[in-house]
DNA sequence: TAGATTGTTAATCGATTAACAATC
DNA sequence: TAGATTGTTAATCGATTAACAATC
């Protein structure tokens, strides 16, 4: 299969959570392309490349199986192929992700959580402990740790994400409201508060223009 | 101004980030439309038609006064225009949300929190005080709350989501790992952590297999 | 069968990049 | 002046949507 656009995969989570939905709560066995693309606001013509793209073929006048939606999104996606990650900064941000159950449904495992506050190391944290920033080495050698997810003040991120990157992370998914630089092997992923704050702040502000 | 689409609106925080610190760190007086795409990974052509499109010019040779960049983004996001906001939810997610200092610097201004736990409800989180959900009405009519903040169990966002809508909220900033179903004039923008996920350990199964 | 729905190619749309003149 | 950089139109690229035949 050749690699997916990442509009695709930015989809494909959000497919996979309706279609868990759909067999739970209503016990549907397949789904048509409209359904499924009705919850994302995407056209049905769209769902079905989506899906010719990770494989799965559909019947006409039934629809698609949920199970086969399922089984390849995780598939793709690498839900069932567990990749360790460590946390860094175990404030209360680091610690409602630490303690998020979707990451292990889908792959995700969270390995060790540092922080070099005192009064939070020893803290038990989604399932761990929050340990100081010395033991980080140890745990990301013994896992063969590629992933961190940053969770530290802006202030402190470039430094931590040095230090990991000298550690052998090639993925860094980053929480902290600052741009890294980082070598180009690398992989960030920044999450920004204030990119959603612009969009939700400018549509209030565009239909009060409206309104008035 | 005409409205600013949205693939626009979602870079204006990030330059003003990068402006910002640009201003403290180097005390630079303008910027060139290369040196402020590069940390973004865009190219300085866009960079100039963003501008551009939010009325900012710069001098040739010379690039773009800072400033007058950091105004111009303010004004058209609405930083300035502070925007009440309630939270509901007060778990470690929507703890650290309420304490985040740069909310309020970019105009939007929490005005309540709120939660069903009695645990948690009489704590202080960034500044006000956790409340239980019944008084949330009163605090929405008084401030003309518009934008809601969930962060609450995806089992329980839609009862809130249909609360708060029946109270005049119209734009819900959602948290919760759920597909909200709303009347078509709110606006609904979702923070699924298992979009950014599954970038992440896409692009690491990605160079897993291009390493064997 | 008729009708619903898929699968896929072509057309459209929108965003990004290239080209290049204007300007300081 | 020469060179760097902006401003803007045109070209390209990629993603979405339309069209429609295939199929159950």
């Amino acid at each position: 299969m050749k690699p997916l656009r990442r509009c695709v995969i930015e989809r494909l989570p959000r497919y996979y959570h309706f279609v868990e939905r759909l067999i739970a709560d209503e016990g549907q066995a397949t789904v048509s392309s409209s359904r499924l693309g009705e919850p994302l606001g995407v056209d049905d013509t769209l769902v079905r490349h989506d899906l010719a793209a990770i494989g799965v073929r559909g019947q006409p006048k039934v629809g698609y199986r949920c199970q086969e939606i399922l089984d390849a999104i995780r598939t793709v996606l690498g839900y069932d192929r567990p990749v360790p990650a460590v946390l860094i900064g175990a404030g209360h941000l680091g610690t409602a992700l630490a303690s998020y159950p979707g990451f292990a449904e889908r792959g995700l495992s969270v390995v060790g959580v540092f922080d070099n506050d005192p009064a939070r190391i020893g803290q038990p944290t989604g399932g761990v402990r929050v340990q100081p920033a010395d033991a980080l080495p140890a745990v990301v050698a013994e896992h063969q740790v590629r992933l961190a997810i940053l969770t530290v003040p802006a202030s402190a991120a470039q430094a931590v994400a040095d230090q990991l990157i000298g550690l052998g992370v090639d993925t860094i998914w980053n929480f902290s409201p600052c741009t890294l630089a980082v070598p180009e092997r690398v992989v960030v992923r920044n999450e920004l508060l204030s990119v959603g704050l612009a969009e939700v702040t400018y549509a209030i502000h565009k239909r009060e223009r409206s309104d008035a």
